[in-house]
DNA sequence: AAGCCTTTGTGAACGCACGCACAAAGTCGG
DNA sequence: CCGACTTTGTGCGTGCGTTCACAAAGGCTT
């Protein structure tokens, strides 16, 4: 389940307050959620609570930790060193979480062989050498629009079969590879939306339609 | 809805291709939904299709922009111009949508003043004059987690309704607010969930948790 | 002009996730 | 040792979003 990681930060919070036993109220609470949904989340998991007391906080991050698949580390590739690129490969917060930044891979001259946050950027070409050398399962792509559906292919031919993307585009990929999109631009037009509904939603279909036309 | 961002999308790559009419279908196809769905979504602005024939993509383009509020131009601020917040401030794509970067702002002494993608930095005590005069409706947050709750507080006090979360905490906000986050950790943390389950799934859970116990 | 063909718009069934509410279970004080 | 209190785990009703399937509608061909 996705809230499963919202689950987990909050119990880190708690854990470095000294916090050992939690309540699902408590920590629903912290997460942001109905606190019947997260009991039903958790019993998933197992019953791993005390009635009457709660849950074990060391334990319980233990247990989501496990079913997460955070127990081990991932080796993840970064594709496309250009703004965001570097921003994510310089970012602390992922190694915390057990992601290890294993390789950075561009197609441009001028940035391969650049160091970036301690790793030497290769060349697109080393692609499938580089994923196996490194033991890499999942990729991000922060590559333009226009090559992402590209580099996507060559990825998954090397067998990768879980992929971060950023680029704009819907990437097609065959049966049991994961794609989860980031798409800052949606964001925005979805803020927009309720920003606009707020100062009275749209009128004057027509009239505004004609009018912008006419105006070209 | 939140797919129309999606659809405005596929259309606009449909337009730069020349294509003039669409049925619900390859519209579908194009933005990786069901085509059912897509129509249904579509009939919630009204009725703008031709039956035997498809929509008229320019016309609709319009409905969808009119309908998500991407008429007018928004204003958006930046918060937090470290690494991510310097990608953001140096993406072109954003503009291209209709959303305007009027202003950024930063607490470190180092980077106030510093000129970032034709802008220079504010000092973010200035944050209420700022949000004011340049009219911004929007905020992006891209400081440390243990700075948003604050940032965020000051940012709804200036008036801002809509704000683009990328820190890892769940942002308390008044009714009204609108707040979207963005948790890259979150999204690999999924990943290495389905990434998991192929590889098998979690195994042995009394005698793993045991074993890691004992070797601490 | 008439019939055929394509495609929309939507009624209805289905499934799923959410949240209420409560019984079972366990703790803690006396 | 017992009773009262707290909190979990879950059965069940509800509401929403998705999808199928089809009738209505419009264009196109002959
Ligand atoms: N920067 C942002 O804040 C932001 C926001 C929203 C979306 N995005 C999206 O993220 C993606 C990256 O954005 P960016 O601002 O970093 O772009 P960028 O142009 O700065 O960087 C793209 C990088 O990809 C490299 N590249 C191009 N083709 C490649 C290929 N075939 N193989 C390997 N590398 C290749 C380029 O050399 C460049 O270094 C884009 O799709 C963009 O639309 C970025
Ligand atoms: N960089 C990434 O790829 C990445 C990925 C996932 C999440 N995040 C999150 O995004 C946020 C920013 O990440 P980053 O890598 O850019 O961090 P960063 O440390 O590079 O930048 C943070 C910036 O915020 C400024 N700041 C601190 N306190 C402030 C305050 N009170 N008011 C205004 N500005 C303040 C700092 O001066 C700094 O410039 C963090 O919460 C981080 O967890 C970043």
């Amino acid at each position: 389940m996705a809230r499963l990681p919202v689950y987990l930060r909050a119990l880190h919070g708690l854990a470095e307050h000294g916090t050992a036993t939690v309540s699902s109220e408590e920590l629903a609470a912290a997460a942001g959620v109905n606190s019947a949904k997260l009991r039903k989340d958790l019993s998933h998991l197992g019953s791993y609570g005390t009635r009457g007391v709660g849950y074990e906080v060391e334990y319980l991050v233990y247990q989501i930790s496990r079913e997460l698949g955070l127990t081990q580390d991932w080796s993840v590739a970064i594709i496309g060193l250009g703004n965001l690129g570097r921003a994510l490969a310089g970012y602390g917060g992922f190694a915390s979480r057990g992601f290890r930044m294993a390789a950075l891979l561009d197609a441009e001259p001028g940035i391969v062989g650049e160091l970036i946050a301690g790793l030497t950027v290769e060349h697109i070409d080393k692609l499938e050498t580089v994923i196996k050398d490194n033991g890499i399962s999942i990729a991000v792509l922060a590559v333009p629009a226009t090559a992402a559906q590209a580099v996507c292919d060559r990825v998954v031919a090397s067998g990768v079969t879980s992929i971060l993307n950023f680029a704009p585009v819907v990437l097609s990929v065959p049966d049991g590879v994961e794609v989860r999109k980031v798409d800052l631009s949606i964001e925005l037009q979805i803020l927009a939306f309720h920003e606009q509904r707020k100062a009275g939603g749209p009128s004057g279909v027509e009239q505004e339609y004609l009018e912008a036309v006419e105006g070209q």
